[in-house]
DNA sequence: GTCTATACTTTGATAGAC
DNA sequence: GTCTATCAAAGTATAGAC
């Protein structure tokens, strides 16, 4: 493991400005130019930091974002009585919060995801690892709740599946309808696979 | 309505090579250059066509591929026998579609509704346009059946925000899991709903 | 309408003083 | 480690000959 910047360095400012700036423009929209002057930070230290330059601190961002994302929410659903109203407060903590932000924060890698997808392979598979930590992270919870390997794999694959489709939607119509509605399904969803396994 | 242009006309060659050039890196990672050679145009023909510039292409090229992609889905669900084996086959159509296109052709306007979201309002209402027309279209099929127009719009909304989920984590995983699990659950939801409505 | 050449800006990246 | 100046390339956009 590598040592966290330490919290108000110049590293650590230029890690979130540019978390902040990649989740609202993406990564090709986003400028070095503009991401030091967020940063308040002068050019040559992002390439002091990052001499890999713009991918070095895009692959760090997103394992970064991903984490905190992760992080997140699960305490959100460890702060619920139970799990299906957990995945309800998922949704509704989403589109609340994208209300608030003017529809800006959303997922902190999905736009890259889909940018890097077929042009940069270092950076997708940074964000393919991410994904996959949050199937595993997410796939734990239900297996401690007593769904099998198998179902609780599939469910979570769903749940953030759900989730980054409805901020798609919610992003372009700059509305919550789409979270709304995939919340009520994922909390469908996660109690008949539950109910499945009883005690 | 305008007219469309000729096809292997110049300027259809440009929307052509710009539709295929945003699906795979986006707006931003799109450039000019790159779509006049793409499309053997000279450069001054892009603005002879599109006084606009680049946004004014964009918002034609979504609008365009829009509409191509709810005809191409109608069409693989008029070839079902049934509504829920017309869902399944989009599904595992789309994921047909990945593979073999080395996980570059997903949703034409996925990646530009996230990029442009926060950024660029003319191209951002028109992927909120887009994603509407879809709703609507697929609602009318749902109303068609039976289903009421309250419902029908919740599934449609639900089975669009499935699909671009998965788009964003298989297109990132280089696989077709996501896809086959939010094909089931879209064909179970959309039989449940079916059922109660009965005939 | 077609095409070439070019202007202007921004981008990612370096060099080197401090 | 910090900061400024600058580079080469790519980006969008325009001018004007044909």
């Amino acid at each position: 493991m590598e040592p966290k910047p330490k919290a108000g360095s110049t590293k650590s400012r230029i890690l979130d400005a540019t978390a902040e700036l990649f989740m609202r423009y993406g990564y090709t929209g986003t400028g070095l130019k503009q991401i030091v002057a967020d940063a308040n930070a002068p050019f040559g230290s992002l390439y002091h930091h990052f001499p890999g330059g713009k991918q070095e601190l895009g692959v760090e961002v997103i394992h970064r974002s991903g984490a905190m994302y992760l992080e997140l929410v699960m305490g959100v659903v460890d702060a619920a009585p139970d799990p299906v109203s957990g995945v309800r407060d998922c949704f509704s903590g989403a589109a609340e919060v994208l209300r608030a932000t003017d529809y800006a924060d959303a997922c902190p890698i999905e736009t890259i995801a889909l940018e890097v997808a077929s042009s940069n392979e270092p950076l997708r598979e940074a964000t393919a690892q991410v994904f996959e930590s949050w199937i595993v992270g997410a796939s734990a919870r239900f297996r401690a709740a007593g769904v099998d390997e198998q179902t609780g794999r599939a469910l979570a694959i769903m749940l953030i599946t759900l989730l980054e489709g409805a901020f798609v939607l919610c992003r372009a119509s700059r509305t919550t309808e789409a979270l709304e509605a995939a919340g009520e399904t994922a909390a469908t969803v996660v109690e008949a696979a539950l109910r499945g396994c009883a005690t």
